[in-house]
DNA sequence: ACCGATTTGTGCGTATGTATG
DNA sequence: GCATACATACGCACAAATCGG
């Protein structure tokens, strides 16, 4: 047994803890290659893929011919990993979907108690109008329904959820319709939200998501 | 002189291509380096830091002297990546506990109205009574907990959100010591599991979560 | 328990593309 | 345009780990 752990992960380790020890932050330049492999006494090639695996993570950012920076860490890696997965399983989309629905149905909740500003309350308003023909209000709903929670991770991941969702959505599915209901469904839920009913806006999200459960069970059926 | 495409991102993309064309399942082995290198037409080195970028993903599994492999995307190797993300200062430890909490309190309603098998339930209490002494009982409770959902993404989800937080709590905070108020929150828990009372569990996983939450509040003042 | 084949891990050298000054 | 510094890419050789005979 190594006393150093696997040689493969240590080393990347040893780079985050260069970065944190000489407390670079996000945009900040890390140390050159050859500075690197003279610092963890390793070659070339081992560092190197270090760095890239802390790439694929967001960790560093490399620059071609200029440098390697700290990275801000976004889910990017989050991202292509969960586009990996719906495409390896089979019920990954149901599964998708399960997510957003905890995620949204608890957040609309607090949104519903604490409130909203009558402005946000009437951009809400009309990227509800504008939903019956442009796909992008959907998300942009959702987006900016949890803007003001004060919690970026969970802005983020829902982003990142919906956008995965409707890649695969697109791929191995029909082109999902605008109907009246969807339309119906997102005002419901505003309005619950405009009369600070945190049940209301709970059971019109869920009646929401459940009538996307069932449009993704005809989808896959046939 | 090369292929067309950013070369890192370009070769990762093409390995992940290799597996969808093929039908790769995870476990199954993908073709070797020097196959990969006539496939792909790159060199050696540039093929494997295309798959260490894709094993940081949890996308492939190398295993030295063995092979390469499909791996589950199990999202346990991002838990590096959301860690660094917090300590930079990028996102916060209270918005990590926050998507813990509304994933969770959401998913106990559903696993305390469908109800547990005795046996799930008896390793249920084993853990609750280890969990004094046994700081991965604490996790491996969480996971057992939602085992039987169905849903093995928000499965993976909870692990990643956990493994991230308890990284960060040791770093930044002090070992949380196994308090009774701890275990008796999470025989609260499973008591209103085993009574299907999904309002009571929602409840107990709330006030889990509060206790969790001043527990942070305490430990970011210092 | 040893051997040998296979596969991944590591190290070194060199050439090329790219951004900065 | 030129020079410098850097990342990128390629190729080779050897070490270490694993498996099966």
């Amino acid at each position: 047994m190594n006393h150093r752990g696997r040689g493969a992960r240590a080393l990347e380790q040893r780079v985050v803890d260069v970065i944190h020890a000489r407390g670079l932050r996000p945009g900040m330049a890390l140390p050159t290659e050859p500075q690197l492999v003279e610092l963890l006494g390793a070659s070339r090639n081992s560092v190197r893929e270090a760095v890239r695996a802390l790439q694929a993570l967001g960790i560093v950012e490399i620059r071609h011919g200029y440098g390697t920076f700290v990275g801000d860490a976004s889910l990017s890696g989050l991202s292509t990993s969960l586009a990996f997965r719906v495409r390896a399983g089979v019920g990954a989309i149901q599964d998708l979907v399960e997510v957003r629905e905890l995620l949204e149905t608890g957040l609309i909740g607090t949104v519903a108690t604490d409130g909203l500003s009558t402005a946000r309350l009437a951009e809400l308003d009309e990227l509800v109008a504008m939903m019956a023909v442009d796909s992008e209000a959907d998300r942009a709903f959702h987006a900016l329904l949890y803007a003001d929670c004060g919690n970026e991770l969970v802005l983020r991941l829902i982003e990142l959820f919906w956008d995965t969702y409707h890649e695969v959505e697109h791929v191995l599915g029909e082109p999902a319709e605008r109907t009246e209901a969807t339309v119906g469904n997102h005002r419901r839920i505003l309005d619950a939200v405009r009369a600070k009913d945190p049940a209301a806006a709970r059971a019109a999200m869920q009646k929401h998501f459940a009538e996307v459960r069932t449009r993704i069970a005809q989808a896959t059926e046939t």
